[in-house]
DNA sequence: CAGTATCCTTGGGGATACTG
DNA sequence: CAGTATCCCCAAGGATACTG
């Protein structure tokens, strides 16, 4: 027998890989929270900017607007006075939120582990 | 009745949110790509690099030491000459594969509608 | 209340050259 | 082959002030 040529997978940056153009969109620092966030249901803006702790204004917006984009979130405005505007998960987004849960659920049963390799990794460089 | 006060979930941001102490570190531009590039095997660090579009050598370097750090990859240095190193997935990295695939797997399923998405939102702003 | 508009800083990541 | 070592740049994101 000769040696074994076995085709390996290639990871191009086309805009078909679903890594690259999807999940990398919410790889970022608070797309993920905002999710979760919404998870329990609709809230207005300034309740998640206290839930999701340490976002800022503009992070809050740009994110959220985001997520509209990609169609995770929908924002509705309700014209009274001072204005009142909720966002709400999607179909798509209440979707999408059962793989990330498959993931953070992961994370926390391995949490320590990890804690503990890291340890290790520093101790011995 | 009166008003009824739901209880909803804050995201602190201590050293304890799984989210961001985890999914954030495999958040980055490379390290998912680098995850699936290993599932089919242990790899060397130029098959990887020429697998992994796009990646500089010093970025990948970089990664494949945090993954190491984080637990889910092996590294291991054959003494050839020339030298001879090999990456291979933890058992811990290999059972985060499962979640991520589930991720990447409903990306792809909802990739189409999300390009839809995208571009009715940039039509009406 | 729910945002814009600006300014500014940091660090993620690319390019290139060099090495055990 | 599998990396370091530098230099450099841009974009993500924070802080602050202002507004319909």
């Amino acid at each position: 027998m000769g040696t074994e040529k076995v085709e390996r997978r290639v990871f191009n940056n086309n805009d078909d890989c679903p890594i690259r153009n999807v999940v990398a969109q919410i790889g970022d620092k608070w797309s993920m929270l905002i999710l979760f966030s919404l998870v329990e249901g609709p809230d207005r803006f300034n309740a998640l900017k206290s839930r999701v702790v340490g976002i800022s204004q503009r992070m809050l917006t740009q994110t959220l607007r985001d997520l509209e984009r990609e169609g995770y979130v929908t924002r509705t405005v309700y014209p009274e006075v001072p204005v009142k505007v909720e966002y709400e998960l999607t179909e798509m987004g209440r979707g999408l939120v059962k793989p990330l849960y498959e993931l953070v659920s992961w994370a926390q049963v391995n949490h320590n582990e990890i804690k503990r390799s890291r340890k290790a990794y520093d101790n011995r460089n």
